[in-house]
RNA sequence: GGGCAAGUGGCGGAAUUGGUAUACGCGCUAGUCUUAGGAACUAGUGCCGCAAGGCUUAAGAGUUCGAGUCUCUUCUUGCCCA
């Protein structure tokens, strides 16, 4: 057998791979092909192996096929970790960082990918984040950009600003400290403003997954609710209620208003609300942590006055559930259908009225009940609107409390302002100054980039730029007046919220994109990466193209990601020792009966669940070994083979090795075609029509990204040359077959595939085999011959043969012939080409 | 609690509009070979049964000539939202 060196071949087409691109003339079709770039954390892991695997054979495949394929790569180099890293090693997070950047471009580099590395990126390089700031302050002009004080999730370990989904169980993702609530002045992008374009564009995105267009919907949240003001009873003040449940309104039983309230200055004074208000500062701002708080309030002694009951009145609450920036920040609290109400009445002993049933012979009651009824019914105990179930009474009630002019219906989304000030170094700086007179001013084009200083102390707790001093004074340039720099940095879902713009013209100096070149390639038309990403960094990328493009009304593009593709993670097994402690799986070994044992001292192993790889559980692979050990084709060919891209793949070093086998075999192969001299051709047009036909098959299984399936027919058409290969099939044949075998391999094992078809004298190798679609009528089908049902027999004929026809090979057929004698009687189904079916 | 997705051999998983269930790979069993290798090759491998044959896609029901696929009920798992 041939053995295949495959280092020395894979040295020799990375080379290659390098100087080539995937262009195919001025009048080709454009391809952009674009992976999520990666976090530079040192070494790539199996996830970016899997992620760039996908995104290689989707962009060799539209290369193949003819278009001009878009295929950059680049790094999201700014980011906490750098500082982190630099505090622990002494080490600069640019020269850290770089470090990074360089070792995993290396490794990238040894898989074989078909990346443009001209067109590299990275977001911590002042020739990038020049440009970021120039957007920034255009964004500034027209109004996009605002500043607010609010309430943010401050972990003061690490003394920065978490987001939302960075806070798990109330602590800090990262340092595990209690988060706490605090007010804040931060630089804002005003996304809300896009809340309702961003909805209706999902519409138009047929190319991403129901799951991520949902998961974006409901973050969203669009809902359509209504505005009602309640008076106060002893002046001529008003409190406006936001709800979302209009016709609950006869439930109503409380008014409960945020802390934040201008209603609440009025006890600014008084000691219990002081101390009722810094417990609600304990409780994170996510709905999470705010639904599962215990609810508090504090009792105003005001009341405000029902408006359709006359003489109610409904005793203010300040509670720690309302927020101010959903809604008005004042609610009526109707506990018989509200979760949160209801478990505030009972803390409170308020009223709870029924309104909504779905059951009138039988009241419930509230008080000794749990949960509060939120499903479909008719309405009860409301005046004019009893009877009418739920929709109908909140059109009902919205309509008369416009018509009274003491409301109005009101669309209210979820969706939030997106906050971008970050308090920390290794970010791009923002590109404000405050000026003396108080006033906030961008800084001069013309100054741009604002250069982050490189001389700075990490050992400080706090923001580096607060306490440069140097760095931080400044002169405004237009009147000479001495200002002090915004000392936050953006946010870094800034910086990867229009890399894929910047990748269309990466060497443009003067500005962030060249607009020919963007209106050429966008929008990417496929889109890969992980799933957590499904609604930040998705959406953010959605409102930065709409809001350039109101900066710049020559961009084409409102969605910048035409395709999208989720993949799943890889998974290891983990294992722990006796005492608990996660081992790696290179510390373990398999005794003859199959006992887990540790190589080191040979006791006992548990083996746990396979999950998700992660350094804190020990249960990574490296890809850089597996490359050594078994190849990049083999790597690429086994993280494609064992499962659907979209789900978890576990990675096996069985399936590894098994992946390493078949390569071998299919360079044998090539040498066992090469020396064959076979002449007779009985059999050649047979499997040439098969062949078509897996072709066929293949070519729509990637575009379907069903690339486990593809891997699976390249099994079956290697084990079809293995059967013709005894067969009266010709050398010609073989070859030629082999040559359009070789071509589908080009996108996943690129080294392999490509040495074959020099060995095989291919010139012209960029080319997806063709599909003749007449072939594809005359192989010769299976069709299953069914007795009630059940199928007895299954019989070869000719494509499209007529029922009559199959009938007569019916009669003849030994397992089915005395049993049809009669079939004149019996019922036939007949479907061609799939079933005949006798019933009786 | 709500929404969505899924459940197929020992394992990963295939299966156009309802039309051959278990492709392909791993593992396992037996054998062959000797360049003893990370081998290769041959045969077998859903379950029960000596066999004929019967049973089988989480469980149960329904529609149909025919259901992994469609409908309903139940159970389990995963994800998202709360």
């Amino acid at each position: 057998m041939e053995r295949l060196n495959f280092q020395a071949i894979e040295k020799k087409w990375q080379l290659i791979f390098e100087k080539e691109k995937l262009y195919n003339g001025k009048d080709a079709k454009k391809f952009y092909c674009l992976e999520m770039f990666p976090y530079p954390s040192g070494k790539i892991h199996m996830g970016h192996v899997r992620n760039y695997t996908i995104g290689d054979v989707i962009a060799r495949f539209k290369y193949l096929n003819g278009f001009n394929v878009l295929h950059p790569m680049g790094w999201d180099a700014f980011g906490l970790p750098a500082e982190n890293a630099a505090r622990e090693n002494k080490l600069h997070p640019k020269i850290w960082t770089e470090k990074n950047i360089a070792e995993m471009k290396r490794q990238l580099k040894l898989m074989g990918l078909s990346i443009n590395w001209d067109l590299e990126v990275s977001t911590c390089d002042e020739n990038y984040y020049k440009h970021q700031q120039e957007i920034f302050i255009d964004f500034f002009n027209k109004g996009f950009v605002k500043k607010k004080e609010n309430y943010v999730n401050w972990d003061p370990v690490e003394q920065t600003v978490l987001a939302n989904e960075q806070v798990v169980n109330g602590k800090g993702w990262r340092s595990g400290a209690i988060v706490e609530r605090k007010k804040l002045s931060q630089w804002f992008f005003d996304i809300t403003k896009f809340s309702d374009e961003l909805l209706t564009g999902l519409e138009e995105l047929g190319g991403w997954p129901e799951k991520v267009k949902t998961m974006q919907k409901n973050w969203i949240g669009k809902s359509l609710g209504c505005e009602i003001k309640f008076k106060l009873s002893k002046s001529e003040d008003s409190l406006t209620v936001f709800t979302t449940r209009p016709d609950t309104i006869f439930g109503a039983s409380f008014i409960a208003v945020s802390v934040d309230h201008p209603i609440c200055k009025k006890f600014i004074k008084d000691k219990k609300f002081t101390n009722f208000k810094n417990e609600c500062l304990k409780v994170g701002t996510t709905e999470e942590a705010l639904a599962n708080a215990e609810k508090i309030g504090f009792d105003t002694n005001l009341f405000a006055c029902h408006p359709f009951i006359s003489n109610k009145k409904l005793p203010i609450y300040v509670a720690n559930f309302i927020l101010m920036d959903y809604g008005t920040g004042v609610i009526f609290g109707c506990p018989a259908h509200d979760q949160r109400d209801l478990d505030f009445a009972k803390k409170y002993n308020l009223e709870i009225t029924e309104v909504v049933t779905d059951d009138e012979k039988n009241k419930k009651d509230f008080s000794k009940l749990s949960d509060a009824y939120t499903g479909e019914g008719k309405l009860i105990n409301s005046d004019f609107l009893n009877g009418l179930n739920v929709d109908s009474a909140k059109k009902k009630i919205t309509d008369k409390v416009e018509k009274l002019k003491i409301g109005k219906k009101k669309i209210s989304y979820r969706l939030k302002d997106w906050g971008i000030s970050r308090q920390r170094y290794w970010g791009c700086p923002i590109p404000m100054i405050y000026l003396k007179d108080g006033s906030t001013v961008p800084v001069d084009k013309s100054e741009l980039p604002i250069k982050l200083p490189k001389d700075i102390s990490l050992s400080e707790r706090g923001n580096p730029l607060e306490h440069h001093k140097s760095w931080k004074n400044t002169v405004y340039k237009k009147t000479g007046e001495q200002a002090v720099r915004e000392t936050d940095t953006l946010d870094t879902f800034v910086d990867s919220s229009w890399y894929f713009l910047r990748f269309c013209s990466p060497q443009e100096k003067d500005k962030p994109f060249d607009i020919n070149k963007i209106n050429y390639w966008m929008p990417v038309d496929q889109y890969i990466g992980g799933i957590e990403h499904a609604i930040l960094h998705l959406l953010y990328s959605r409102f930065f193209m709409r809001a350039l493009k109101k900066t710049n009304n020559k961009i084409k593009d409102d969605e910048p990601f035409k395709g999208l593709f989720t993949q799943g993670m890889v998974c290891h097994e983990t294992y722990k020792d006796n005492k608990g402690k996660w081992l790696k799986p290179d510390e373990i070994e398999q005794d003859k009966k199959g006992n887990f044992l540790k190589i080191s001292d040979k006791s006992k192993v548990t083996v746990g669940p396979s999950e998700s790889m992660s350094k804190s559980k020990k249960n990574v692979i490296d890809p850089e070994n597996m490359i050594k050990s078994y190849g990049a084709d083999a790597v690429r060919w086994f993280i494609l083979s064992d499962s659907p891209p979209e789900k978890d793949v576990q990675w096996s070093n069985q399936g590894v090795n098994a992946a390493y086998k078949f390569l071998q075999k299919i360079y044998n192969l090539n040498h066992i075609i090469i020396e064959n001299k076979n002449e007779k051709n009985k059999d050649d047009r047979d499997f040439d029509l098969k062949m078509n036909s897996y072709i066929n098959k293949i070519t729509g299984l990637i575009n379907n990204f069903n690339l486990n399936v593809v891997v699976a027919n390249v099994y079956e058409i290697y084990n079809l040359f293995n059967n013709y290969l005894s067969k009266e099939i010709s050398n010609v044949c073989l070859k030629r077959n082999l040559v359009k075998l070789m071509k589908i391999l080009i996108p996943f094992t690129p080294h392999l595939a490509y040495e074959c078809l020099d060995m095989l004298g291919v010139k012209e190798k960029n080319k997806w085999p063709s599909i003749d679609a007449k072939l594809i009528g005359q192989e010769k089908v299976k069709i299953a011959v069914q007795l009630n049902g059940k199928t007895r027999d299954i019989m070869e004929i000719e494509k499209n043969m007529p029922e009559k026809e199959v009938l007569k090979l019916c009669d003849k057929n030994n397992k089915i012939k005395d049993k049809i004698k009669n079939k004149n009687k019996m019922k036939i189904i007949f479907v061609t080409n799939r079933i005949i079916n006798f019933v009786d």
